[in-house]
RNA sequence: GUCUCAGUAGCUCAGUAGGAUAGAGCAACAGCCUUCUAAGCUGUGGGUCGCAGGUUCGAAUCCUGCCUGGGACACCA
C-alpha cells in the first residue's frame, strides 16, 4: 500500500549493502540511514548524507566514502539510472522513470484505503480530550483541543494503531454544586422571581437557557420543594442538560468519543481509595496540617501537594490520579491527554503520580493546546460581543462554517498560538486555504464529470509511462509520500502536517491544470493516462480532508 | 522569582532525533481567461532565522546565558 516507502527500503537496504562491501563499517555501527527528498531537482529523487555520518567511524573523507559506497552500489537492483556525488558528501540519486509507476494502480486500488499504514503495529493509544467541565458551553479554546484531539485519533487509526477516544466529565466536586445553584437561580428567575445569582455562580446564558428550559417543562413545581431535594434537582438537571449542549457542539463540529468517563463512578466504585492505598503502601503520602499530602517532589515536581484537604474533601487531583490509573490498568500502551495551555503547571504532578503508582512516565504524554486569538477587522476580539465571555464554538461555526474552523485550528501547531482570522475564514477567494483545497477537488470531479460527456473512458487501461511531463511527475512523486505524511503525523503528534500537506498537492494540481490539457480527443491514450492521474489525487485528497473531517465538494 | 510555549520575509506561519542556495500563503509589483471551473496560474522583489557565546566537517535546529511576548505557578477546578 506505500509504494514509495518500499522503493526506499530497497534503496536503504542496498546502501547498506554497499557499505559493508567496501568495508567501510561493521553492520551495527552504520548509523540509521536516512534518504531525504531534494528540494533541488539538480539534487536526484533522493539523497543521502550517509557518507558524511561514516566520516568517523570509517576514518576517510565523506567525498571518498562516497565515491567507496557508489562503487560498491548495485545499481540495477535499486533501480537507479544515475548516483552523483555533490557538497560536502551528499549521494544524490535519479531513479528509473518507472519508480514511480506504482503510485496510480496503488492509489486507485485502495480508494478510501489510501494513506492508511500499519506503522503503528497494532499500538494500544487512548487520547482523552475535551474534557471540559459541564458548566457551560464550549468556547474556540476548547474547539482547537476538540479538532486537534479528533484528527489526531484519525491519524492513529490510519496508521494502525487501536485508538480510542475518551472525554472525561468532571461531574463531581463543587463545581457542579455551583452549577446547581446557577441553575437554580436561572430556574426562579425565568418564572419572574427576583432572585440573585450565587456569588461565583456561572453567568453564561447556556445556564439561563437551561433554567427557562427547565422552568417551561415543570412550571412552578421545584418552587416550593424542599431545598435539599431542589438543589439535587438542579444539580442533576443541570449536569445533563450542559452535557447534552456540549455533546450536540461537538457533534456539530464532528468530533465524537468512543468512551465518556464519569468522575462520580470513581467515587462509587472506589477507586479513589484505591489509588490512595496505592501511594499511601508506596510511601509517597504524609501527613501536615491537618492535610494528606503526595510528595510528587520525589518526582521532580516543583512542591508536594494536597490530596486531602484539612475539611476532608479530595483536591481535584486526586480523582484525577485515581482516573488516570484506571486509563493505564485498561491495558493501553500509550495514554495521551490534550490540554489547554493554562493547565501546563498541572503536568509535572500528575507525571510524578503516574510513576508513584509505579507506571513508566513514557507511558503518558501530554499535548498542550496554545491559545487561540480572534482577530475581526484587522482587531483583536477576545471576549464575545453577545455573551461577554469567550466566543462560543457555536457561534464560530455559525459564522464562519464548520469546515474552516477546523481547518484552521488543525493547520497550525499545537504549541503556537494562533492567530484566528475570522474575515480570512469567511472569505469565498482564493486566500482562503479551505477554500483553495476545496477547489482542486471540485475541479478534478468536473474534469471527470466532462471527460464522461465527451465520451473517454474512464475506467479503462493507462499507461504510466506516458505521465513525463515535469508536473505530471511533481503530482506522482507528492501522491506517493501521503503514507508517509499520514504515519509521520500521527508518530510526532502534528496533525498540522495534513493541512500542509494537502495545500502542497492542491497547488501542484492547480499548476498541473493550468498547464496541461487533461481531456484531449487527439491524445487518447495520454487522455487515459491524465484521467487515471486526476482520479489519484483527487481520492488523496478527498482521504486528507477526511483525515482533519473537513468537506470534499463535487462542485462550487 | 520558578516552570513552560513562542520569537524565521511587511503580516500569518511551516521547517527543529544537525545537512546542500532557509520555504509557503497573504500583502506589493508585472503578466495570463474565444480552450476541462480565473475560488486558478506564471514571474519579480523581500531574511544579521530575537541577541551573545559554545559544541563540529556542518547549527534556524543541540548546549549555556540574556532580551521580548503569551500562559501557569491554591488545602480552585
Amino acid at each position: 500500500m506505500n509504494v514509495l516507502q518500499q522503493t526506499e527500503d530497497n534503496l536503504k537496504q542496498e546502501i547498506s549493502t554497499a557499505v559493508v562491501q567496501a568495508a567501510l563499517a561493521e553492520t551495527a555501527d552504520i548509523p540509521e540511514i536516512v534518504l531525504e527528498k531534494p528540494k533541488d531537482k539538480a539534487h536526484g529523487d533522493f539523497a543521502t548524507n550517509i557518507a558524511m555520518q561514516l566520516a568517523r567511524i570509517a576514518k576517510k573523507p565523506p567525498r571518498k566514502i562516497a565515491e567507496d559506497i557508489m562503487e560498491n552500489l548495485d545499481q540495477t537492483k535499486a533501480s537507479i539510472k544515475k548516483i552523483e556525488i555533490a557538497g560536502p558528501g551528499f549521494i544524490n540519486f535519479f531513479m528509473k522513470q518507472d519508480f514511480l509507476g506504482e503510485v496510480i494502480p496503488t492509489i486507485l486500488e485502495a480508494k478510501d484505503a489510501y494513506g492508511q499504514t500499519n506503522a503503528g503495529g497494532g499500538e494500544k493509544v487512548q487520547v482523552e480530550f475535551v474534557s471540559v467541565n459541564p458548566t457551560g458551553d464550549l468556547h474556540l479554546g476548547h474547539a482547537r483541543g476538540a479538532a486537534f484531539g479528533d484528527v489526531l485519533c484519525n491519524l492513529f487509526a490510519a496508521s494502525g494503531y487501536q485508538v480510542e477516544r475518551e472525554y472525561y466529565i468532571n461531574d463531581a466536586g463543587n463545581q457542579i454544586d455551583k452549577l446547581g445553584l446557577s441553575v437554580e437561580a436561572r430556574y426562579f428567575q425565568a418564572l419572574g422571581k427576583d432572585v440573585d445569582m450565587p456569588e461565583d455562580g456561572y453567568r453564561g446564558k447556556d445556564v439561563v437557557e437551561i433554567g427557562k428550559a427547565l422552568a417551561a417543562e415543570y412550571g412552578d413545581k421545584w418552587e416550593q420543594a424542599e431545598s435539599t431535594d431542589r438543589l439535587n434537582f438542579f444539580k442533576e438537571h443541570g449536569l445533563q442538560r450542559a452535557l447534552a449542549r456540549i455533546e450536540m457542539d461537538l457533534n456539530d463540529f464532528r468530533v465524537h468519543f468512543d468512551h465518556w468517563f464519569s468522575e462520580r463512578s470513581l467515587y462509587k466504585n472506589g477507586k479513589i481509595t484505591e489509588a490512595l492505598s496505592t501511594l499511601e503502601a508506596a510511601n509517597y503520602t504524609f501527613k501536615q496540617d491537618g492535610a494528606t499530602w503526595f510528595r510528587s517532589t520525589d518526582f521532580g515536581d516543583d512542591k508536594d501537594r494536597v490530596l486531602i484537604k484539612q475539611d476532608g474533601s479530595y483536591t481535584y487531583l486526586t480523582p484525577d490520579i485515581a482516573y488516570h490509573k484506571d486509563k493505564l490498568d485498561r491495558g493501553f500502551d500509550k495514554i495521551i491527554n490534550v490540554w489547554g495551555s493554562d493547565h501546563h503547571g498541572y503536568v509535572p504532578r500528575m507525571r510524578a503520580a503516574i510513576q508513584a503508582l509505579g507506571y513508566e512516565k513514557e507511558k503518558f504524554d501530554v499535548k498542550i493546546i496554545q491559545m487561540v486569538n480572534l482577530f475581526e477587522n484587522g482587531e483583536k476580539i477576545k471576549m464575545s460581543k453577545r455573551t461577554g465571555k469567550a466566543v462560543a464554538l457555536r457561534e464560530l461555526m455559525d459564522e464562519v462554517g464548520i469546515d474552516a474552523v477546523r481547518y484552521f485550528f488543525v493547520a497550525r501547531s499545537n504549541d503556537s498560538q494562533l492567530d484566528f482570522d475570522m474575515d480570512l475564514a469567511r472569505s469565498e477567494s482564493n486566500e482562503n486555504p479551505v477554500y483553495y483545497v476545496q477547489y482542486a477537488h471540485a475541479r478534478i470531479c468536473t474534469m471527470l464529470k466532462q471527460a464522461e460527456t465527451k465520451g473517454f473512458t474512464i475506467d479503462g487501461d493507462f499507461d504510466v509511462s506516458l505521465l513525463t511531463a515535469e508536473k505530471e511527475v511533481n503530482l506522482l512523486k507528492k501522491l506517493g509520500e501521503f503514507p508517509q505524511v499520514v504515519a509521520d503525523a500521527a508518530q510526532k503528534s502534528a496533525p498540522h502536517k495534513v493541512p500542509q500537506y494537502v495545500f502542497d498537492l492542491a497547488t501542484l494540481l492547480h499548476s498541473f491544470y493550468n498547464a496541461e490539457k487533461v481531456l484531449d480527443a487527439d491524445h487518447q491514450e495520454r487522455t487515459s493516462a491524465r484521467i487515471a492521474l486526476m482520479e489519484a489525487v483527487r481520492i488523496t485528497i478527498a482521504n486528507a480532508l477526511k483525515l482533519i473531517h473537513v468537506n470534499a465538494p463535487e462542485k462550487m
